[in-house]
RNA sequence: GCUUCCAUAGCGCAGUUGGUAGCGCAACUGAUUCGUAAUCAGUAGGUCGAGGGUUCGAGUCCCUUUGGAAGCUCCA
């Protein structure tokens, strides 16, 4: 058989030989660095043997694709560890994941004490250095083999593969552990490693099942390697909008107010505000919406029309007891069908549509307790919520503009690049959760796969994360710890206008009924601020700073001169202060870089002659002498333009 | 809702085997009037989240409870 490896080379062997072998072949220093192999683009074990011709890459420890491998043997090791610290811990699974691994035990909690007990364990079973080696056993065999072990969860997961599966199992120095693989050939090849954290997990995720304890930890081939991922971390936390949107004085929360209700201070909500003015008149002005303007409750009465009453009581805020009460009302969870009753209001021809309505509308959902997360996750927000009612014959035209309004917003707020796009479809599985039927499913999905390659956005498909009422486009983020949120959301709904009688007179003079887009531009004020917080780390561009300029007068003597600069700035609309404490400059400045302001002007006796403004920026630092009249010109230009400009090296102290 | 951890001045923290509640920043008062990342001196501020128990004595040990964090589960 010819293997071609990844330099064009090509080996002959006459018979089937293992991918270690072959890499012992080429030189014993590549089989001690060797930690995976790659046969045609798929991850394998260095202990497959290669039977027939075929491309291979021996993936060596430099490589990205080994940290998979050498993570999932940490996991092992951590499972090892555990069973010699805790004989009576049950083991269940270990994989790796994006940066890192963990590993489910049954057994009692782990303090971070314990950890680290484990950690000193685990460098143990590694400078041991035990050889790991693989072997299969028939399904029959392997149940019984995990049940002489004492391991119930290894016992299922076994059962529910299939009858004729030759089960592999991995030995390092007399622990085995039922693994599909890969792994390193040796617990030494895990270099540097720490265990992070523990948490409490569900066995397969069902709540209705064990509760097992979960160990997050994570590997990297070298040490260095492991130091930056955790002075990532640390950036991370320094990064996270529940801490520095906290410092930074934009939000607080009170706990006799309640979990998920964050109060905004001015710093807050002003820039919330200037965010809101942007996208109203953005959307009004550019992209034809017409504002709304809706209760923020309503009686029982329409959500049973919604469907909301059915499927979504739990998350609301119900007011009344239905036995009881003659009228139950509940705040609102969406803003859909006050809009429909806005479009109800006089009848529509097929000329009125589409009519495109928006509202800044603030939302209520009783989210569990545990769920509450900063700004990210409350229980009440602001959104920035539409729905365009529309002929069938307008809607891909209309979903298409929805998603380019979206992509616009996000790339002024500069964050275009982070984001995903996911066409989030029903569950065939599961039709109960949602209405309508089949065949309309399948085919919207299939209109809503031909908008997104049309507009040459890649997309990723999810099933069962569907609106009950029609599929949509899901546009996510990261937030600093590499965990996912929606940010942006399009909806196609054929449906709704049924349940709601919409309906417009067609060419025709009959009634038909329309299709509606649910879609915001720009997601929730307040999960997107703690987007921004995150992506800028507090250091936001100018045009969205609720302090954009201050003022910093060498002296009490030149204040007025200070007062006379800021009334012009503010003038020109530009959020402007002064700083008249009598403090010396050095520590006003200071101050106005700890509070992360994009400009300060130092004005003192030169200035006041000369009327101009000494510019200090966040961006290149002293940027000299400027006539007063030029740097508004400046600034407010870059304000009009939402310029993004480019931050220099952090010079912090 | 579940598991673990945490709760001490406005914020960040220290507080020894249980023995008189402390530090830094901020705040306030005064002095200083200064040219690009911290001027000096002083003052005030706390039922140690709440409730109960053990003890001669509890910030510290135990129980209950409230809130926060991480993770899980859930998410129109």
């Amino acid at each position: 058989m010819k293997i071609t490896l990844k330099d064009g080379s090509v080996k002959e062997y006459s018979e089937a030989k293992s991918i270690i072998d072959i890499a012992k072949d080429i030189s014993e220093g590549l089989a001690r660095v060797a930690c995976a192999g790659e046969i045609n683009g798929e991850l394998v074990d260095l202990r497959t043997e290669i039977e027939g011709d075929c491309e291979l890459n021996i993936i060596t420890a430099t490589d990205p694709k080994a940290l998979y491998v050498i993570r999932h043997t940490a996991s092992h090791v951590l499972a090892e560890a555990v069973k010699r610290l805790f004989p009576n811990a049950k083991v269940t699974i270990g994989p790796a994941i994006d940066d890192g691994f963990y590993y489910d035990f049954d057994s009692e909690p782990f303090s971070r004490e314990d950890l680290d007990k484990i950690e000193a364990e685990m460098k143990k079973i590694i400078k041991e250095g035990h050889e790991i080696t693989r072997f299969t056993l028939p399904r029959a065999e392997a149940i019984q083999y995990m049940e002489e072990k004492g391991e119930p969860f290894k016992v299922e997961l076994i059962q529910d593969l299939p009858e004729d599966a030759e089960i592999s199992f991995y030995d390092q120095g007399g622990f085995v552990d039922l693994c599909a693989g890969p792994h390193l050939m040796n617990t030494k090849g895990v270099k540097a490693f720490k265990l992070t954290s523990s948490s409490m997990a569900y066995w397969r995720g069902d709540s209705n099942k064990a509760r097992l304890q979960r160990i997050y930890g994570t590997a990297y081939n070298k040490k260095e390697e492991l130091a930056a991922h955790l002075e990532r971390m640390e950036d991370a936390k320094r990064r996270d909008h529940n801490r520095l949107g906290r410092e930074m004085e934009l939000f607080t929360t009170v706990d006799v107010i309640g979990q998920g209700l964050p109060l905004f201070t001015p710093k807050g909500t002003k820039m919330i505000m200037k965010l809101q003015r942007w996208i109203e008149d953005l959307e009004d002005n550019e992209w034809g919406y017409m504002r709304t303007r809706t209760p923020l409750m309503a009686k029982s009465d329409l959500y049973k029309i919604s469907g909301h009453w059915d499927h979504y009581k739990e998350g609301m805020f119900v007011f009344g007891d239905e036995e009881k009460d003659k009228e139950v009302y509940a705040l609102r969870p969406m803003t859909c069908p006050f809009q429909y009753y806005v479009y109800k209001n006089t009848q529509k021809s097929y000329r009125d549509l589409p009519c495109r309505y928006s509202e800044t509308s603030t939302l209520f959902r009783n989210e569990d307790s545990g769920e509450m997360h900063g700004l990210t996750r409350v229980r009440q927000f602001t959104i920035t919520e539409g729905h365009l009612i529309v002929r069938p014959d307008q809607m891909v035209e209309e979903f298409k503009g929805c998603l380019a309004l979206a992509k616009y917003c996000l790339e002024t707020l500069g964050v275009n690049g982070d984001v995903t796009y996911h066409l989030s479809k029903w569950d065939p599985e599961n039709k109960e959760k949602y209405i309508g039927e089949p065949e309309v499913w399948n085919e919207t999905e299939q209109h809503i796969r031909d908008i997104l390659t049309a507009l040459d956005i890649p997309f990723v498909e999810d099933v069962g994360e569907a609106a009950f009422y029609g599929p949509k486009v899901d546009i996510n983020a990261k937030n600093v710890y590499g965990k996912e949120d929606t940010m942006i959301t399009v909806q196609w709904d054929a449906l709704l206008a049924e349940q709601f009688d919409m309906y417009y007179i067609d060419q025709n003079g009959d009634k038909v009924r329309p299709y509606i887009i649910h879609r915001t531009s720009m997601g929730c004020y307040e999960r997107t601020l703690a987007w921004l917080i995150e992506k800028y780390a507090g250091k936001f561009p100018t045009w969205m700073c609720a302090e954009q300029v201050r003022v910093l007068p060498i002296s009490d003597k030149y204040e007025a001169y200070a007062q006379e600069v800021c009334r012009a700035l503010k003038k020109s609309g530009v959020d402007a202060t002064v700083d008249s404490r009598s403090e010396k400059i050095g520590f006003k400045i200071r101050e106005a870089r700890l509070d992360k302001l994009p400009y300060m002007l130092v004005v003192g006796q030169q200035e006041e002659a000369d009327h101009t403004v000494s510019v200090r920026s966040r961006f290149a630092g002293d940027e000299g002498v400027k006539s007063l009249d030029n740097f508004i010109a400046e600034i407010t230009e870059e304000i009009r333009n939402k310029t993004i400009r480019e931050e220099m090296p952090s010079e912090e102290k």
